[in-house]
DNA sequence: TAGTATGTTTAGTTCTTTCTAAACATACTA
DNA sequence: TAGTATGTTTAGAAAGAACTAAACATACTA
């Protein structure tokens, strides 16, 4: 019975390990977080050793990292020298956090270098054949990434995780014009 | 002059390679799909290799990944034994292809394991604190998928990758709301 | 049929990341 | 001040991914 619920926080844990993983995070990243998140009380990193099965040193770093991320937060007990820990549990807010954090300085990387690539097509001078068509697909692929760089953007400014699911419906409409 | 914008197919090419690694793909298929992607011709396994300088064992089995990905196309010349490598250059449908092979499959399971997770705790028994606390969080985390699995949904009817342009505008209306 | 051109598979190496174990630093407690 | 509780850093081990080199398979050519 109550070793059920207990599979059933394991089970949740290995899930998010999995996730975290995917999203090319390490995976005592994700069962870290799953932890705290399932957790009623604040864990310390002691606890969260015991509940994840993995070092104090990686726990140490791992939630520094996710702290980082504001995915969690340290809590400071008065009178107590032990680090407690708190779930972040607004998941719009985790989500821009990662986006900020990680995907926009790489997407602006990604269109640096094509901009860069296709000034150096420019100074290869006069207007051959090879130089035209390059300018023709390095522009597609700038014209790509500054989409993509605005819709992060745009995602970033966003209020609420709602917003999103009145995408649908927005979308919904913009398809049938 | 014709080395300037030899120097610029390469700068390109390494962005590509840093994209790929980024989203969690090999780097040598990066470079691939992007040596192909400037050649004005129809490149062939052996000229990949040349071009990106990796063996033509990695070339193979990327290649194969970019095409099971939409994102090269095989075309065999008559009379010539030769594979030749054509880029898909419809970025959205490239975008969707990947949304579909591999996060939409990532998605779910993530979704299932988080169902499973509720169920496990409703077998738990009676409601005991505990259980209506881990009923919460993880309903909370359920529906966080939810909302995201219908995201990738809808983003997949799309037609086109102008409608996520609009979405700049149409999320700034619904913002002003 | 022997030889050659092409692409694929595989065994093993290399590289990178993440984790562990243990030393270390810090600061509180008696 | 010595001892203890806590968190951090670090050196190195383990694991995993991706690449190389070479053997292999296939099918065309002479």
């Amino acid at each position: 019975m109550e070793d059920e619920i207990l599979k059933a926080k394991n089970h949740f844990i290995q899930g998010m390990s999995r996730i975290s993983n995917f999203w090319g995070f390490p995976k005592a990243m994700g069962a870290i977080y799953g932890a705290i998140y399932l957790s009623p009380e604040l864990l310390s990193l002691d606890e969260i050793v015991e509940q994840v099965g993995v070092t104090k040193g990686s726990v140490s770093t791992n939630v520094r990292q996710l702290e980082r991320l504001g995915m969690v937060h340290k809590k400071l007990q008065i009178g107590d020298r032990k680090d407690y820990y708190l779930p972040e549990t607004d998941f719009w807010k985790i989500i821009k956090g990662i986006l900020r954090e990680r995907e926009k300085s790489e997407f602006d990387l990604a269109l640096r270098t094509v901009d860069e690539s296709l000034e150096m097509v420019q100074e290869g001078g006069e207007e051959n054949e090879k130089i035209i068509f390059y300018k023709e697909r390095m522009g597609a692929m700038q014209s790509l990434f500054k989409t993509l760089d605005n819709l992060v953007s745009t995602l970033l400014a966003l209020e609420n995780l709602v917003s999103l699911s009145t995408l649908k419906n927005l979308l919904d409409k913009e398809e049938r014009k």
